[in-house]
Parts: structure tokens; sequence; C-alpha cells
DNA sequence: TAGTGTGAAATTTTTCACAGCA
DNA sequence: TGCTGTGAAAAATTTCACACTA
């Protein structure tokens, strides 16, 4: 075991999901409340063998013969998961796209917290997105290091620049401070110069970048509208 | 060689939008214009074996000794993409999510064309959003065989209404005729009943679904700030 | 007895070395 | 000489069979 896959990470998420939608129903119907590896193999898309795999790289959740707990494996999957507490998020890049976002219910929720809006703009600037004022993105670092003096550490930030200032905008993150990215800029952020470090998943000091790249999953479901996928493929999604 | 592995694709992909910046770059500067797979690698975050496996995937491009031209992988990419002509699309789900997206710049551009957009909320409909009229999501069926009839199919659907809306939606767009569909919401959604077909990238009739889910990517991002990934994956991203 | 946890096989993907062409 | 294209080795991931237990 090297350490957790990428696919089964992401696979991990989907169990989860379904795992919360299960437990709501449960709770409005007060039934016992137990998932096999079929069912919820079943619902996400995916092999039995490979929900239990995947949920073999966490723990060891099941009752032999039994299947799991929902509410069990839920809260274990969320806790080994770092979904237990809430993580700070900045958002750097307010136009449509950054509005949506902070507006999406799920970042005021559970396990997000969103605490700081960002941009350039001058017209965006002291604007109020869902109780937040927009600031000016030159106020960052002194806010992510306010916020730390706070015990409130700015744990991830939402890129939603332009293609054009991502780069920047993405070091100036890392130099507040801020240990994740979710970068929904098409651009590749560069960051292994920063600190030392390489590869594309982890850059600088341990910075993180995940990308959101919606056009490019349009490009994905053009290309398979010419030659069908694998079959199968957690694309993303999954990938 | 089975097909094009997942992960390839979104490299790929990366690469056709490095080779856009430098193409226009390149406009500007009347230079020569190549490129060697060391380049791209380097600015993909990627391995110069990589990027040339994943080419030899659609192709032979280079010229050895010289690397690659510019404008003439860019060309041949986008033709082996699927990504020369444009696809119509139409957006289920016009709350802030899809009006952004219809607005996002792009959408309007090169390989795709914003056909429709369709919502259920009274109050939406009718509303004008960057030239196109909200319309009644029961009257999607009939723009897309009207569509079909003017020989402008509408290829691809993006879903991006509530969760619990997401499945019907979904099968009312296959029923439509749309062969893909970029699935904004966390639900996973089920076609193999639809019209007999399995698995999760491709369902129903030959249809294929991409997921696209940021709070998932901002979930990774918790994860690894726990425990650092793999190293050097191509997260979405990646699959 | 039903269904988990897991070692081992099969498959896929990545890495690499190097032959071969401009 | 420099850099591509690719077969073969290495690594990672998925599939599967089955021992085991609630």
């Amino acid at each position: 075991m090297t350490s957790v896959p990428t696919a089964a990470l992401r696979r991990v998420l989907t169990y989860l999901r379904i795992l919360e939608d299960l437990e709501a129903q449960e709770r409005e119907l007060g039934e016992p409340g137990s998932v096999s590896s079929s069912e919820l193999a079943q619902r996400a898309g995916v092999t039995p063998f490979q929900v239990r795999k995947d949920l073999a790289y966490f723990g060891r959740f099941g009752k032999r013969g039994m299947g799991y707990s929902v509410p069990l494996l839920r809260r274990e999957l969320q806790h080994a998961l770092g979904l237990q507490r809430s993580s700070n998020v900045v958002i750097v890049g307010m136009g449509r796209l950054g509005q949506a976002i902070a507006n999406y219910p799920g970042l005021g929720e559970e396990p997000f917290q969103c605490v700081g809006l960002f941009d350039v703009d001058p017209a965006l600037l002291g604007r109020e997105v869902r109780g937040l004022t927009i600031q000016p993105i030159g106020a960052l670092p002194e806010f992510v290091a306010r916020q730390a003096r706070a015990a409130s550490r700015v744990d991830l930030g939402i890129l939603t620049v332009p293609a054009e200032q991502a780069q920047e905008a993405a070091e100036l993150l890392v130099r507040s401070g801020v240990r994740g990215i979710l970068n929904f800029t098409p651009v590749v952020i560069q960051l292994q110069g920063l600190l030392g470090d390489s590869g594309e998943a982890e850059e600088g000091p341990g910075v993180v970048v995940e990308n959101v790249d919606f056009l490019a999953g349009m490009k994905r479901l053009a290309f398979y509208l010419l030659s069908p996928p694998p079959e199968g493929a957690d694309l993303e999604g999954k990938k």
C-alpha cells in the first residue's frame, strides 16, 4: 500500500455523498440502516470489489455478513478524510464565477467556511456577497496573517481569476500561507520554484493544487462523442 | 494499445491549451515556432516521456531532432480530439451557476456554441441571458428535435440543476437525444436502465457523462492537507 | 449464510532506454 | 547531433477468489 490512489479518493468521496443521502432517508423512516458493498457499488456505478478495496485504504468498517452501518461508515470516512472539522476558504477573483461559488450552498455549510473574498477590479471592491465584503487582492497576505493570529487559519484558496492573472494570484495565495488551491483557470500553476518541490499535485512548501476545468470537461465529452470512452471510467469528476 | 487512457486525454488537453498560448505569443513576435517534448513537459508539469507517449496515442506529429511545429501540432491535436468544429450545447438549470456558465467566455467561442437555456423556475422563464431566452424544461425534447431538423444537432448538455432534480433532468436530456452530459451536480447519474448499457462513463445509448464537482475538489484538498498526495498526480482535473 | 477484508493475478499506466531520422 | 517514436521493464491499479467471521 503506497498511499491512497487519487482515483480511489475520488470514489470514496462519492460513497460518502451516497451515505449522506442514505442517512437522511433513514432518518425520515427511522430504519435500522446498513449498506452492503454491492448496494454502494450499484449506486456509485462501480463494482463491489472496488468499493471494498477503496474502503480498505482508509480502515476496516464493515461487519462480515452484515455490511456497513450507514451512520458509522459515514462518520468514519468523514473523519478519515479530514472533513469532520471545517476548513477556512478564501475566494480570489469575484467575477461571475467567483460570485456563483461564493453563493453556493455548501461553501457556508459543514466542511467549509468561506471567510474572505478578493479581487483586483475596483468596481467590485466593497461590494457585499453573502455577508462578506470584497477586498483588494493586495490585502490578502495581511488578511491571512490576521486570521492565523485569530486561530482561524485560512486553509484553502479558490482561484477564479482570468487566466492571465492565474499564476500571479496563485503565488500570492501561496506566499500568504494558504496550503491548498482549487484552480478554476485552465492554466497549469507553476509553484515548484517558489520554495522547492516539483510535480503538479504538490508544489511549493507542501501546497496542493486541484484543477477544476469545466471547459476541459466539455472537450473530453466532445472527444468521447468521436470515440467512446474506455467504459466505466470515473470521469469528473473521476476520473 | 487499448484506447486512449483517461489520464492521457486530460494531459493532452493541457498540452493543447499550452500550444494555443504559444501560438498566440508567436503570432505577436513572428517567430519560427516549434516546441520540444521537454518544453511542453515543463509547462504542463509532467515528464517529457509522458508527453511523447501521450501524443503517440493520437498520431505522429514531430520532426526528429527538431521537436514539434506549434501550429501544426495544435491543429492536429484539435482535429484528433474532435474540436475542429463546434458542438452545440444546452444548459439545464439556470440558477447562479448556470448563469455564470452561460456567460463564460469560451461557451460562445470556438469549439462550443451555447444554443439553449432551460429551467423549471417560473421566475426565470423568459429572462434573457447572453442573447438567449430561458425556456421551460418541458420544451427541451421539442427544442432538440427542432434543432436536429435544422441540421444543428444539440450534442451536449450542461447539468446545473439542484441535486434533487439531477437524475430526472439527465434522463430528459438523454431522451431528448443529447449525447454527452457535463454534470455539475454531486449526484451519480444512472442511465444504464434507460436504453441498456452500464458503467459510469458511458451510459444509455452511448451517452457519456463527465462530472465536474467542485466541492469534491475542495474535499480532496482537505484530505491532502492531512496526508500529502502521491506526488505529481494530475488532479482535476485528472482523474 | 451473507458479505467483508485481503493476498495474489490480471490489467493498465507510467517510466525508461535506445534505435532512427531530420 | 538532437530529439522523436516506441518496445520493453517497472510500477500502479483493478479485478477477483476465497478465507473468515458476525
